[in-house]
DNA sequence: TAAGTTAGTTGGACTGTACAACTAAGTATG
DNA sequence: CATACTTAGTTGTACAGTCCAACTAACTTA
C-alpha cells in the first residue's frame, strides 16, 4: 500500500492483488489514413477472447521490467521491432469485470510511429487496421475498444494545439505533407496560410537544402529540429465548435 | 492478461502480481492559497515510511471496489466525508523500487473540492498543506512528491484553457472571486477585462438575483449552469512563454 | 464631502486565424 | 511551344479575442 490509510495490525501484503497488465495503442499514418496496430489473441480455448483482435500488451514482468514505461516500450518493440519517438501514458482501466479471469487493471500507453518505422516487419500475429471514427472494424477483446476510443480522443485533442503529428512524419517532409497529416488525424481540412504561419513561427522545424519533386511545383523539405519535445500552441486551430 | 501477446502453454495467472494501490491528490483553495490534503502514515515500524506524510490512498479492495474510479472516490470520501464534483485520472506509477515491499503500481487520481466542502471535518490522520511551487513542506512517502508534482502541473496546464477552477468555488461566487481562484492556481495575475469577456462568453455561469456585499462596490453573484461538464477554451490566457 | 477601494466598462493596439484571391513552378497535352 | 492543369507558397482584408490602460460606478469610512 502506497498510502497513509489506517492499517490493521499487520501489513496487508497477502491481500488478493489484481491482475496487472500494460497495453499500447500504436498509431501510424499508412495509406493516407490513421491506422492502429492490433494483435490476434491465441486461439486456445483456455484463453479469454480466443482468436479475437486486441491491443498489443500483456503482463508486467516483475523480474524484467524496471517500470511501467519500460514495459510498454518492450511490448512495442516486440511487435514492431522499432523504438517509438513518442510514448505517452494514456491512463489505466481497472475493474472486476473487464477480464473474465478476475479483477484486473491495465496501464495503457499510446505511441506514434513515423511512416517508415510502421512499414517494417511486424510480429506474426500483428497487423495494421484503419481507424474509422474512433473505432476499428474487428470487435476487440476485453475493453480494448474503450481504450482505443480514449486514445483516439486524446490524440485528436492534443493535435489541436501541439506538434504531435510531427512524430508521424518521416525524417524529411514538406509543409503540405505535415498539414495533410494533421488533417488526417483531425478528419477535417485546415487553412493553408494559417497552418504555415503557425508551424514556421514555432521553433519546431528547419528547412533542408532539398526540394520534394513531383509532377507539380517542388516543395521545400524540412526536418524536425534537434529539440524534439512537442510544441504547445496557445490556440486550437479552427474552434471545433 | 488483457492483451494479445503470444502466450505460453498455460495461462500465466500464477505469475507474481505487483502490489496495486490507488492514490488521490485532493486540491482545494483555503486561506487564499492552493492546498492539498495529506495523511500521516501509521508509526508502526513494520510499515514503510512510518509517520511520514503521503497522499490519501491504499490497496484496491477486490471484493468491494467495482472499478478504479470507485476506489478513488471511496478513499476521498473516507478522508473528507464529501463527494468531489470533479475527479479525474492523473496517471499511474509503477516500478520495482517505489515501494520497499516490492514491485508496485499505483493508479493516481486528482480531485477538486469547493471551499465549503474542504472546510468540513477530516479523518483524524488527515490535514491540509499549502502547495508551494509544485511541492509541500513535509517530505512525502514513496514517490508521492513526484505524483503531487504531476498533479500540480496537470492542474495548472488545464486551468490555462478550461473552466476547472469553477469546481473550486462555492455554489455562488463573483467574477472577481473566480478570477482570483484562477490566479492562485496559475500563480500569476490575469487581465480583468479579457477574463470577464471569456467567462461570460462561455456558456458556463449564470447570474443569480443577488449581489455580494462588502466594504466596496457590490459584485454580481453567479452560479455554475446545470451543464456542469468543464468548458474548454480555444486559447490559453497569457502565453506563459 | 472627499478619499479610498473594488466592480465593471470602454477603446485602441496588437496577434493570429479565416477566407479568398493571387503568383510561382513544375508536368502533361495539343 | 503554347496552354491547361496541378500543387506550392504569398498576400491582403476582415475578424475575433487578448493586452493594456484609462475610465466610470458603487459602496464605506473619515
Amino acid at each position: 500500500m502506497t498510502s497513509g490509510e489506517t492499517m490493521p495490525e499487520k501489513p496487508e501484503l497477502d491481500f488478493p492483488r489484481p491482475l496487472t497488465t500494460v497495453d499500447v495503442v500504436i498509431f501510424a499514418i499508412r495509406s493516407d489514413a490513421l491506422q492502429v496496430l492490433l494483435v490476434q489473441r491465441p486461439k486456445a480455448e483456455t484463453e479469454p477472447f480466443p482468436g479475437a483482435w486486441g491491443l498489443p500488451g500483456g503482463f508486467v514482468d516483475i523480474a524484467g521490467d524496471r517500470d511501467l514505461e519500460a514495459c510498454a516500450a518492450r511490448k512495442l518493440k516486440d511487435k514492431t521491432g522499432v523504438v517509438s519517438p513518442y510514448l505517452e501514458q494514456l491512463g489505466s482501466w481497472g475493474s472486476a469485470g473487464r477480464d473474465p479471469r478476475g479483477w484486473s487493471a491495465t496501464h495503457a500507453y499510446f505511441a506514434l510511429l513515423p511512416e517508415q518505422a510502421a512499414g517494417g516487419a511486424l510480429a506474426a500475429d500483428a497487423q495494421w487496421f484503419a481507424v474509422e471514427g474512433e473505432r476499428v472494424r474487428p470487435k476487440l477483446a476485453f475493453d480494448h475498444a474503450e481504450i482505443l476510443q480514449a486514445a483516439v480522443q486524446r490524440l485528436r485533442s492534443k493535435v489541436e494545439y501541439t506538434s504531435l503529428p510531427a512524430y508521424l512524419m518521416p525524417v524529411e517532409f514538406t509543409l503540405p505533407e505535415l498539414q495533410r497529416t494533421y488533417e488526417i488525424v483531425l478528419d477535417r481540412p485546415l487553412e493553408k496560410s494559417a497552418f504555415r504561419t503557425r508551424m514556421l513561427a514555432a521553433d519546431l522545424i528547419e528547412p533542408v537544402a532539398k526540394m520534394r519533386k513531383g509532377p507539380n511545383r517542388p516543395a521545400q523539405l524540412y526536418r524536425l529540429k534537434k529539440a524534439k519535445a512537442p510544441v504547445f500552441f496557445a490556440r486550437t486551430f479552427n474552434p471545433p465548435d
